[in-house]
DNA sequence: AGTGTAAATATACAGTGTTTATATTTAGAT
DNA sequence: ATCTAAATATAAACACTGTATATTTACACT
């Protein structure tokens, strides 16, 4: 047997290797992810798996893609569910959204922002439209702000010039957003990552403040900071 | 040839697989670590290092431990050289610090708070020892503060009983601080190992603001919240 | 001098990503 | 209906990886 026939193959073969990934990385974990450990699982060989992804580091980009996407729908649902005139609800909407997010696919999250997979780089442009769709939920309301004069930003360091083909394909992803609006949204989310990560990551001390409590605290420490009132 | 007479083998192996490792985690990253690639570049094979170090774990474990004590050998240094009455400097000076080793040496950095080693998970206790020396530094300005009655913490989540036993080993090793400080030093580090972390693995998209001056920006505004004047 | 131990090698096993060649099924064109 | 070509899978092999086992040898101590 060289070629099972039509029917005794797994139809949506790219969807499937996909899946699997996700099975497998959710139950042992990003770094567990391996090529002939799909290919057992689908009972197919490893070198099936080249008919659909360049490599394995092709598969990891698929599936940041993905996650990003599923992040990202989550991000904007949060958002839209809070009408648009409440901005700073909307920011502790978004917020919390990421967190919850993040407890709930911790795997997808050190997938996207961690770097678990040995000597994988991302291809920055082609992850570029669904991080930048992700992330621009939060630049969205961050916008809101600014235009409705509520953005406090005194003395925000200037922005720098340069990488325009980035920012164009980020800006054709996230919204035609003012540049002074991404460089705040970035330094709120530095702040959501950097809480978020270290409980993913459990780094930090189990000793210490509730988790919950902790992270409201530092959202609403931000909002304090960055809305006018 | 068995094994090489004495005269022709390398004194303190130990240290020498460990230089090694850092060499090449420094020229390749973290991912490349291999133990059969420390053995070929100390022309030894690959089972000669299992007797200093139980598996690679061991190894990447004692690599941690190193890269805390540098780490926190730069904290102590950065605190120390201002004097204690001047708090808030010595905030700026440790948080500088940080920035700037890890910009140094940026693998260790991600040894340390990333996972970039496929499956290795850190024995805790092991390496708390360093890890809480490490950032005692901050934690021991954040504990001035405190005595000094300049520590503007103001409906501050409740810090958690229990995990009696980490929190005794931390206070052995970072000095016997109030809980109270040790949570604000938790909240001030996250938002440092955002920002640094987002910098350090290229995740920050390119554009945006300086990375200095952002980074200064980020602690105004914390010793700005959380020290009284 | 003899012996025991420690430290290295040699060998082997199971796993990984990936390449190449080969076989077969399938779709499309004559 | 038949021939051809592309698509899709396998099989086999290569160069790696960490690690276990058995073996050999150098050295230190009695």
């Amino acid at each position: 047997m060289v070629r099972p026939s039509k029917k005794q193959q797994i139809p949506n073969l790219q969807e499937a290797i996909k899946e699997t990934a996700w099975k497998q990385i959710t139950e042992t974990g990003t770094a567990a992810l391996s090529l002939r450990s799909i290919a057992r699982e689908l009972n197919i060989t490893a070198p099936a798996i080249y008919n659909y992804f360049a490599d394995r580091d092709a598969l990891v980009t698929a599936l940041i893609i993905d996650a990003y996407t599923s992040f990202g729908d989550s991000q904007i649902a949060a958002r839209d569910a809070i009408s648009a005139e409440k901005m700073d609800e909307r920011i502790y909407a978004v917020g919390i959204a990421y967190r919850q997010w993040a407890r709930t696919y911790p795997q997808r999250y050190q997938l996207i922002f961690g770097t678990p997979i040995p000597g994988y780089v991302g291809p920055f442009m082609e992850i570029l439209p669904s991080a930048a769709r992700s992330l621009g939920a939060l630049v969205s309301v961050i916008e809101d702000l600014r235009i409705a004069n509520k953005l406090k930003v005194d003395r925000y360091p200037n922005v720098q010039p340069g990488h325009e083909e980035e920012f164009d394909v980020w800006k054709s992803f996230a919204g035609n957003y003012d540049i002074l609006s991404l460089a705040v949204s970035m330094l709120i989310w530095s702040r959501v990552h950097g809480l978020v990560s270290l409980e993913i990551a459990n780094n930090m001390p189990p000793f210490g403040v509730n988790g919950d409590a902790l992270y409201m605290y530092e959202l609403e420490a931000t909002v304090n900071q960055f809305v006018k009132r």
